[in-house]
RNA sequence: CGGGGCGUAGCACAGCCUGGUAGUGCGCUCGGUUUGGGACCGAGAGGUCGGAGGUUCGAAUCCUCUCGCCCCGACCA
């Protein structure tokens, strides 16, 4: 490929609405260009990249039985509603109707396409498992797209699902999806980790998310150096110290607290108490739809007074005092200022669960027992002390509800000595579920076991975002100069950049060298432009070509050109005769590094 | 959806407060010189100033409405 007629519209400053580096270094190496909030155009050199990630994706998925098929973008109304999902996706699914008013959507994702496949053509265990995926057109109207193609509104994903007939067969279906998984990401060049995570609006059993470590992630991922433990932080736990509540048999008094409105101002007031002897009082709602009705259901939730609430967790918990007699929690969000006067008698800054009944209650473990606590008095201006729990609150289910903060300990560890949890940023590249009989049940997709019973299929779903993985391999390997390409996503691997073209020799020479190259069957992109050899360099560093092989006339007169690897920034000198061979070797090498021997 | 910011040439921006011929740098075209890390000289092309309405003799500039984009939060397989 000739660059002097590839198109590659290169930036010299960055764009002023790229945030983060990936987006930045995409818009200037000409990869791609915004058409609407969160919609990308793919340019040629984004689309050779992608086009590599989705092959590795692809043979990975294959390796473990994969089939691969191609389901629609566009989906009728009906499936969705019959899984459920048609309101539960809400304002985050594009909807359209055809001409003859029919609702249909762009599909969010494929559980419900393939769910419905296997429920008509699945019948016997015989037939079971099946490894089903595709590499596909995702369309999600997301509230806030964001940090160029991180979160769009139109992405490619490769979806995969599994069917089994039971859970042993999910989990062998599960660890297989989950190894392909660990060899994709390495393949491409990313270092990753493995955590536990909430499932979320998927539902099932278990899931697994594959973070990598960068600051331009959305996700935060708790985890302990000593033995490994990691979770996302809207799954995560941690061991905490006990609190020394003394005896604690005294009652329960209340006592005025005037302008007290906050943990920080009850700290600081005479006779108050410490953040972790205060007992925090939220009060939400959870909003729950049956049919075309809603519901609101209002509860009151308590937390140590120095924990801060994890909304996935609360939730969680919320959906388990909702989700009943056919009702499904489709939000939670704190109640206004209004709602908590009518239902507390008091304003925020002075409400508390002591004789509260008309209210569920959810606390925190982290309250399990404790005596001698500070809280609101559910009267303005006053407060309640030596509250005991156990003894003084009605509580009607007890959940996990804290976010966990750096320097907690470990959950796992066990031992005299517990490691410290850390807690940093990371940018989600991929989630597998074990689903189990959500959509099979929902959807009525039955086999007959050996038994000739009819039960339902096990299901496990599996998902990467396939430009999320070119992005997050351009955060992780970059420099000021621009990308620095793993070789497996590189668009091509190696850039022929004669320095002066209208020197004879050297054009000559890189002519010989491009066109044996390309016979050697390198994915080379012959840099022919006549521009000085600073625009020359400044590109292919900015485009991020894993290899150069540069020539001029200086280093010629000595029948030598330089090899420069992208990555490490060394550069050698080699006999213009050996060029070719140790170009083929170096890509060789790089490419084992990655892909491993096959 | 709440908060903040920004829309002027392909890109980055100035001009707006205080209304009066639409500018600068880079890029682009042509000619010449130059050629190992984003050259130099000269001559050019390129604009519904996001859109609509209003005020005014006159609007990029003031007012109203509206659309779009970015950031923070909420939200989010």
């Amino acid at each position: 490929m000739r660059w002097s007629n590839y198109f590659i519209p290169t930036l010299r400053e960055d764009p002023s609405d790229a945030e983060v580096v990936s987006h930045k270094l995409l818009l200037r190496a000409g990869l791609i260009r915004q058409l609407a909030a969160g919609i990308y155009s793919y340019l040629p050199l984004a689309q050779r990249s992608v086009l590599k990630v989705s092959n590795i994706i692809r043979e990975e998925m294959n390796a473990v039985g994969g089939q691969e098929f191609f389901f629609p973008a566009i989906h009728p109304a009906e499936l969705w509603q019959e899984s459920g999902r048609w309101s539960v996706m809400g304002p985050n699914m594009f909807r359209l109707k055809d001409r003859k008013g029919g609702d249909y959507c762009l599909g969010m994702t494929h559980e419900e396409c393939f769910t419905d496949i296997a429920r008509n053509h699945l019948r016997s265990y015989k037939q079971l498992p099946q490894v089903w995926y595709q590499i596909q057109t995702k369309f999600r109207d997301e509230a806030r797209p964001k940090s160029g193609l991180l979160r769009t509104r139109q992405f490619t994903m490769k979806d995969a699902y599994t069917f089994d007939i039971d859970q042993a067969g999910l989990d062998k279906s599960f660890e297989a999806q989950r190894q392909a998984y660990c060899n994709i990401y390495k393949r491409c060049g990313l270092d990753f980790v493995i955590v536990d995570a909430d499932s979320g609006a998927m539902g099932g059993s278990a899931s697994n998310e594959f973070m990598v470590y960068t600051n331009a992630g959305e996700d935060m991922v708790a985890s302990c150096p000593k033995c490994g433990y990691a979770a996302n932080t809207e799954k995560a736990q941690s061991s905490i110290p006990v609190v020394d509540d003394g005896d604690g048999s005294e009652a329960a008094e209340k006592f005025p607290t005037p302008n007290v409105r906050t943990i920080e101002d009850l700290i600081n007031f005479e006779g108050g108490a410490a953040a972790n002897k205060q007992i925090k009082s939220l009060v939400y709602v959870s909003v729950a739809e049956k049919g075309s009705e809603f519901k609101n259901t209002p509860f009151l939730t308590l937390l140590r007074g120095d924990h801060q609430v994890n909304d996935a967790k609360l939730s969680n918990a919320a959906a388990g005092l909702v989700n009943k007699d056919g009702w499904t929690q489709t939000a939670v969000r704190p109640a206004h200022a209004e709602e908590i006067f009518d239902l507390m008698g008091a304003h925020a800054g002075s409400l508390g669960a002591v004789g509260v009944t008309k209210l569920p209650v959810i606390a925190d473990e982290a309250l399990r027992g404790r005596r001698n606590m500070t809280t609101g008095a559910n009267v303005d201006d006053h407060h309640l002390r030596n509250v005991s729990i156990e003894r003084d609150i009605k509580v009607t289910a007890w959940s996990d509800l804290r976010t966990v903060v750096e320097g907690e300990g470990c959950p796992k560890c066990a031992g005299p000595e517990i490691g410290t949890l850390r807690v940093a940023k990371a940018l989600e590249v991929g989630h597998i579920f074990k689903l189990g009989t959500k959509y099979s049940d929902s959807m009525g997709a039955r086999v007959l076991n050996s038994d000739g019973k009819e039960v339902p299929l096990i299901m496990g779903c599996y998902g990467i975002g396939v430009e999320r993985i070119l992005a997050a391999a351009i955060e992780l390997h970059n420099d000021e100069a621009g990308i620095q390409f793993p070789i497996t996503v590189a668009p091509f691997q190696i850039v022929v950049s004669p320095l002066n073209m209208k020197d004879a020799e050297v054009k000559a020479t890189a002519d010989g060298i491009y066109s044996e190259l390309t016979k050697a069957g390198v994915e080379v992109l012959y840099d022919d432009r006549d521009e000085r050899a600073g625009v020359k360099l400044n590109d292919a560093d900015l485009v991020g070509f894993p290899f150069q092989i540069r020539i001029g006339p200086k280093k010629l007169k000595e029948g030598k050109v330089e090899f420069y690897d992208r990555a490490t920034r060394q550069a050698e000198d080699v006999l213009v005769a050996q060029a070719v061979e140790i170009a083929r070797q170096r890509i060789q090498q790089a490419l084992q590094a990655l892909n491993g021997v096959k």
